[in-house]
DNA sequence: CGGAGGGGTGTGGTCCGACCAAGGTAGCGC
DNA sequence: GCGCTACCTTGGTCGGACCACACCCCTCCG
C-alpha cells in the first residue's frame, strides 16, 4: 500500500488529465485519432465508463468528436470547435442568470467595435477577408425571409470578426452571437412588418461595409455599435 | 414499436436536453438540488450511466457541482461557475492550436481597455468596485515572491473588470487570464532579477490605478494596454 | 475474370447489476 | 442524557454484456 488512495482524485479526472497532457504536449494533434475507449481504459487501468466520462467532457469542450465505425473518420478524433463549446457555455449561464442580457449587448459592442476597426485597418493584408465580408453582405440582399436573413446576418458579422485575422476574437464573436440566438434574435424578428425592418438592417449593413472598405475604422466601429444597440434595444430597453 | 428509434439522438443528449430545459425554464435555479442520479435515470427511462455523462458535461460547463453524502450541500447542485469552464476551454484550444498566443494578447488588450475605460467612467455608481481595485493594488505592494505576486496581479486585473459592473466581461477576463497562466505568466516570472521587475510592475499598476481613480478613461486604457503588451511581449516577440 | 453478396471485425453507445466511500441520521444501549 | 453504532442516501467505480453501425475482405456465382 504505497499510496493509490490518498486524497483520491477521481478516476475520470485522472483520465482527463492524461488526455489533456497528450493534447498539450502536441502528441495528439488536430486530425489525429485517439486510441479506442477500451484500449485507453486498459492502458490507464480505469474502467471504460471513466474513460467515457472524460471523453464526454472533452467533447463538450469542443476538442474531440466521436463516431462509430471503422473508417478513416471513425473513432474519436481531435477536432477543435471552440465556438460551439463557448457558445453553449455562455448560453447556459445566460439561462441560469450568471449574467444579464445587457452584459451580452455590451460585450458584443466591445467585440464588434474592435473587429470593425481592425477589419478596416487591415488593408491589403487580408484582401480575402474583406472579400468574404462583401460576399456575406451581398448574400444578405434580396427578399429573404426572417430565418434566411438571420443566418446571413450572422455570417456577415462573423466575417467581419474573421477579417481581423484574430481567430480567438472570431470564435468569441461567434460564441456570443450563438448564445443569444433564439433568446433575442428570433424574438426580435417576430414583431412588426418584416420587409421594412429588413430594408433598414440592409442599409445599416451596407453603411458598415462602406466604412470598412474605405478604411475608416472609427466610423465603422461607431456604425456597428449603433447597429447592435438598435438591434438589442427593442427588447432590453 | 410506435417510434423510439427514428434517427435516435443519443440517450445522454436526451438527458442533457431535459436538464437544460429545466435550467432554462427557471425550474431549477442556482442553489437548487437536482434529483439523485438514480431517480433522474428512472424518470427519464435512461440508464444511470447516460445520466452521469450528461451531468458530467454540465459540470464541465460550470453549471453544476456534485458531492456525495446526505447533507445540505450534498448531491448535485446548480452552482454557476462560468469563468472556470470558459478558462479551461480556452486553455485547451490554445494548447491544440485553435488560435495562437498572440490572439490572446490582443483579446486581453481589447477586454482590459474596455474594462479600464468603463471602470474610470463608472464614478460613484460603483464606489465599492473602485475600492476593491484599490484593495487589490495595496495587496500587491510589499516584497511578495513571484507566486504570491502573480495571484495578486490577477486579482487586480479581475477587480478592474468587475468594476465595470459587467459580469460577462469579468468572467471573460478571468477566463482569458486563466488560459494563459502557466503558459505565459509563470514562464515570464522565471527569468531575470525579480525585485526590479516587481517594482516596475508595481509602478505600472499604480499608474493605471491613478488614471482610473481620476476618471481618465482614455489614459487608463492606454496605460493598461502598454502594461499588457510589455508583459506578453517578452515571449511572443 | 469480375462484381455482388455476406460474414467478420472494430468502434462507439447503452444498459444492468453490483459494490465502494462518504456523510447524515436515527435509534439503541450504557 | 449522551455517545456510539448501525443504516440510509448519494455520488463514484467497476465488469460484463449486448446493440448498431461502418468498413473490410473473402467467397460465390454469373
Amino acid at each position: 500500500m504505497t499510496d493509490t488512495r490518498r486524497a483520491r482524485p477521481a478516476t475520470y479526472e485522472m483520465v482527463l488529465e492524461h488526455v489533456e497532457q497528450r493534447l498539450t504536449s502536441g502528441e495528439w494533434r488536430p486530425g489525429d485519432r485517439l486510441p479506442p475507449e477500451r484500449e485507453l481504459a486498459a492502458r490507464l487501468g480505469a474502467s471504460r465508463q471513466a474513460v467515457r466520462e472524460a471523453l464526454r467532457v472533452l467533447q463538450a469542450q469542443g476538442v474531440i468528436r466521436s463516431q462509430v465505425g471503422t473508417g478513416a473518420d471513425s473513432g474519436t478524433v481531435v477536432v477543435p470547435a471552440p465556438a460551439r463549446a463557448l457558445g453553449r457555455v455562455l448560453q447556459l449561464h445566460l439561462a441560469v442568470d450568471s449574467f444579464p442580457v445587457g452584459d451580452v449587448t455590451e460585450a458584443r459592442v466591445m467585440l464588434e467595435r474592435f473587429s470593425a476597426e481592425a477589419a478596416a485597418g487591415s488593408g491589403r493584408d487580408s484582401a480575402s477577408g474583406l472579400l468574404q465580408i462583401r460576399a456575406a453582405l451581398e448574400a444578405m440582399d434580396g427578399d429573404l425571409d426572417r430565418a434566411a436573413f438571420g443566418a446571413a446576418d450572422a455570417a456577415f458579422h462573423v466575417a467581419i470578426a474573421r477579417a481581423t485575422g484574430n481567430r480567438l476574437v472570431g470564435e468569441l464573436t461567434t460564441a456570443i452571437r450563438e448564445s443569444v440566438r433564439g433568446t433575442l434574435l428570433d424574438a426580435m424578428y417576430g414583431d412588426g412588418d418584416w420587409p421594412p425592418l429588413r430594408a433598414r438592417l440592409q442599409d445599416e449593413h451596407h453603411a458598415i461595409w462602406s466604412a470598412i472598405a474605405d478604411g475608416a475604422g472609427g466610423l465603422a466601429a461607431d456604425r456597428i455599435e449603433a447597429h447592435i444597440r438598435a438591434f438589442h434595444g427593442r427588447l432590453g430597453g
